[in-house]
DNA sequence: CCGTTCTTGTTAGGTCTTTGACAGGACCAA
DNA sequence: TTGGTCCTGTCAAAGACCTAACAAGAACGG
């Protein structure tokens, strides 16, 4: 993935670093909400249990954020990394699929806070439609490729079933969508211009059991 | 993270390729239950999207699974993987905090079928004691630590309010659990023997974002 | 029996990522 | 002013990781 930074000059960003900038915005909110004007990388680095240099490092991709000798200001790196990220114009996303993690993830008020305000919840099911969470209405799946194009949505979260889990994310790319982040635990095949995003939910819960499998056991094994 | 392979030597295994083994192991059960008998690397990583040598070269550190000249044979391969990763026997598990999100994951099915067993749902809230989710009863938070500790619950999903996040965690590590995944946007501190996976969901969202925003708009600077 | 075509295990080399080190700016106190 | 302390941007070296390449085993057909 290639930027151009703010001193005109062409970079490769490595995906470790993308991967680290959310979580640099995400605590940087944090201190703002707590009134915090000023953070240095150490302060910064610390608190993501990261090394200092390595945020420099990042920071230096995008061509820094401060000078030499004054930490960064908080509301000037808030706005930075909302822009290099893509969320400081707030990006409107739909769910597909109102069962329980649907309506988990409606419910879940974080997206909003970081500029992904819920417009739309989608469900085959005739019980759920017209179901309201936080204040916006589960409507039938049929009517989503219009609310899509209608509202210029971008990016669709899928949580329907594995088996219509294609074809609904096939409906969801001709009517426009060209970010999908995809909870059901199959692969989902794209064009290349769409951007789909796995999450494996059970994968996460293996990685920890990987860990405290060998915690207690053979101590002399217990390194890392 | 260092093992000893089936081959009496040590190796320290990657975080890279510990992320990777549960990608495998889920695939794998998938093609179990569709009756496939052996798989090959290549078939294997053409699925996930690596490379096949990669995949051999992470089932190397455990001593490989085959010899040179025959494919793996998924039902040697699902249960070998299974001891590795710590789910051949099966991990019970507890959650949380049964608000929304924690009600979306009780009734995600996926993790039984991957060896995590659902014990048990805790919340404060009395509307919500009694009910059930999957004919697993929520129980008040008071009676978390108990029941850890009667059943030996290892790990805990913690899908509580931030405000009370670390406090929770505290009880329920004071009570035996050693992996505590995190589905609180704020840091949780814990003993060092202790694991803890955070799951920052809105990360995910900003990844996709990054990604999506770059797509159309310039696209010299597309190539990833 | 031999050649072809599939495999895997293994390793060396290249690539990506992280880290430590340092130059030089800013601020403060004496 | 001077010295001390904090800070960032920058880069080179070290480290972690991935990949291409290949030896050698297995299966099959002729």
């Amino acid at each position: 993935m290639r930027v151009v930074n703010n001193k005109g000059k062409k970079f490769r960003v490595p995906d470790a670093t993308i991967l680290r900038l959310p979580l640099y915005l995400d605590k940087l909110i944090l201190l703002q909400q707590a009134g915090v004007k000023e953070v240095s990388s150490r302060q910064l680095a610390t608190s993501l249990d990261i090394k200092a240099s390595q945020l420099r490092h990042d920071f230096h991709y995008f061509g820094g954020f401060s000078k030499p000798g004054r930490p960064y200001q908080v509301d000037k790196l808030v706005p930075a990394l909302e822009e290099i990220i893509g969320v400081d114009i707030p990006v409107p996303m739909i769910i597909v699929g109102a069962g329980h993690l649907g309506q988990g993830l409606a419910n879940y008020r974080n997206f909003e806070r970081l500029g992904f305000p819920l417009r739309g919840i989608f469900d085959v099911d005739p019980k759920l439609v017209g179901l309201e969470i936080r204040g916006v209405p589960i409507r039938p799946l049929s009517e989503m490729p219009g609310f899509v194009k209608e509202h210029g949505i971008k990016v669709g979260v899928l949580t329907v079933p594995v088996n219509v889990a294609q074809d609904v994310a096939n409906q969801m790319i001709a009517a426009g969508v060209v970010g999908v982040w995809n909870f059901t635990p199959t692969d989902i095949r794209t064009p290349p211009q769409v951007i789909v995003r796995n999450e494996r939910l059970a994968v996460g819960l293996m990685c920890l059991s990987f860990k405290t499998k060998r915690i207690g056991q053979n101590d002399e094994l217990r390194q890392d």
